[in-house]
RNA sequence: GCGGGUGUAGCUCAGUUGGUUAGAGCGCCAGAUUGUGAUUCUGGAUGUCGCCGGUUCAAAUCCGGUCACUCGCCCCA
């Protein structure tokens, strides 16, 4: 048993969990079709540089958490931890950067070596969103809209709030980032030993963190308000009140950080109380940095990514396929015929099943277990008059149809 | 990477202070019913008690290690 363990932080998909997955996905997918996101698919691994560069060589991610490999030419290879850096790589290598603004929805496996826990994987699904062009708020404003709308079509927009907060412009994030270092480094000595480590590498996480001693270091520290440009200022206003307008309700979190160093102004997370710690569902901001620091144009973007997993433990049962037929041959003779009028069935849309084995009566205890809607039993009998035995398994009646009446008889039943 | 919990049949779980052949329900298979399901009745199969090692006359039970899951930290989706 041991050996044929699937990896650690892996997990098989079987049917029924597979259905709340693709559930998820053709949602997000149908709604990004109506904000006008194209889908797009990009490689699952990418030269290693595509992702240490962008997202920063001192994040968790990059530091800790790829799955980095030499392939058998020599190339450093690494699995997408996320997928944005993969797009901006596709938008740069197409040339696309001449046809703005774009618009890419995507859905797919990312892998983090990460601490399994519920909501957290090795291997992990995540649907995403990204706009790369338009600097303006409107593109925050609907970019996030699209997210809520995504998670409400989902049913699970009404059990998680909507954190919000700005990081500000990069010379905003830069001044403020510097007085956070000078103020804690001045009291090095009273930081937990975390927040210590997370000084140099992401000093902002510092202002989350749980520890008590570092809570009321926080306290005093000083605020991002007075580091904010007014460009910045504005900037997250217009977000705020194009949320307003639309009706998207919000908390403002000044401590809402995110981990990769690509980001700046808006940043927001869903956040379920569903889920324990793993809680956010849906989460991103604005990255107007990323595309520049992969090498192409300055280039403004905004986007976002949702825990497929995450979501799937969230939504309602999604609903089965419709209720089979099930065509029951008796005697050898009955085979070929029930072969070709099962493949009759389906050829014109209906959901069969042909039980391969066993008599009639072990063919009916599978038809039920199946839960199929009626079961056709073909005999010889049935044979010489062009019939079929038509057994409503609900009602438990039956009656003979021919076969010329079947397309009618199945009408509305299945 | 750090700390806690759990691991017994396909599933959910019992298993006394270590003591004979490890149990239940559900599911599965077969029969009652070889051309008719669900209910019912009868019978049956399945366990390296997560894995490796140690203690002991004796280990599912105690100890150590390890793997996996899980909760929190961390990080994030």
């Amino acid at each position: 048993m041991a050996q044929l363990q699937a990896v650690r932080g892996t997990q098989d998909l079987l049917p029924a969990e597979a259905r709340r997955h693709r559930t998820v996905i053709e949602t997000a997918r149908a709604v990004s079709e109506r904000y006008g996101f194209g889908e797009i698919a990009t490689p699952i691994f990418e030269f290693t540089e595509v992702f240490s560069r962008p997202i920063g060589e001192t994040t968790d991610v990059v530091s800790k958490e790829m799955y980095t490999f030499q392939d058998r030419g020599g190339e450093e290879i690494t699995l997408r931890p996320e997928n944005t850096a993969g797009v901006a790589r596709a938008v740069l290598s197409n040339g696309l950067t001449q046809s703005t603004p774009l618009k890419f929805f995507y859905a797919g496996a990312m892998f983090r070596y990460e601490r399994p826990q519920k909501g957290r994987y090795r291997q992990f699904h995540q649907i995403g969103a990204e706009l790369i062009g338009p600097a303006q708020p409107q593109a925050d404003i609907e970019v996030i809209a699209m997210g809520a709308a995504i998670l409400d079509e989902l049913g699970v927009l009404k059990s998680c709030r909507l954190e919000l907060n700005t990081l500000g412009d990069t010379p905003s994030r830069t001044a403020y980032r510097a007085a956070l270092v000078a103020y804690f480094t001045a009291r090095l000595d009273e930081l937990s030993d975390e927040s210590r480590d997370r000084l140099g590498r992401n000093p902002l996480r510092i202002l989350d963190s749980k520890d008590e001693g570092d809570k009321a270091l926080v306290a005093d520290a000083p605020g991002f308000g007075a580091y904010l440009s007014d460009e910045a200022n504005a900037f997250f206003d217009q977000v705020r009140r194009g949320l307003d307008a639309l009706g998207i309700a919000y908390e403002l979190n000044p401590r809402l950080v995110r981990g990769l160093d690509y980001y700046s102004h808006t940043a927001f997370e869903f956040i379920t109380t569903e889920l324990g710690a793993q809680g956010t569902v849906l989460g991103g901001g604005r990255y107007d940095g990323l595309m520049g620091m992969m090498g192409g144009p300055e280039m403004p973007a905004v986007g976002w990514a949702g825990g497929i997993e995450r979501l799937a433990m969230l939504i309602a049962e999604p609903k089965g396929a419709p209720r089979p037929i099930a065509v029951i041959p008796i005697g050898e003779a009955a085979e070929l015929e029930a072969l070709k009028l099962t493949q009759r069935l389906r050829g014109a849309g209906h959901v069969v099943d042909l039980g391969y084995s066993g008599n009639a009566g072990k063919r009916m205890k599978r038809a039920n277990k199946i839960e199929a809607r009626v079961a056709l039993v073909l005999g010889e009998d049935e044979l010489k008059r062009g019939a079929v035995t038509f057994r409503d398994l609900d009602a438990g009646s039956q009656e003979e149809v021919p076969l010329d009446g079947l397309a009618e008889r199945l009408k509305g039943l299945v």
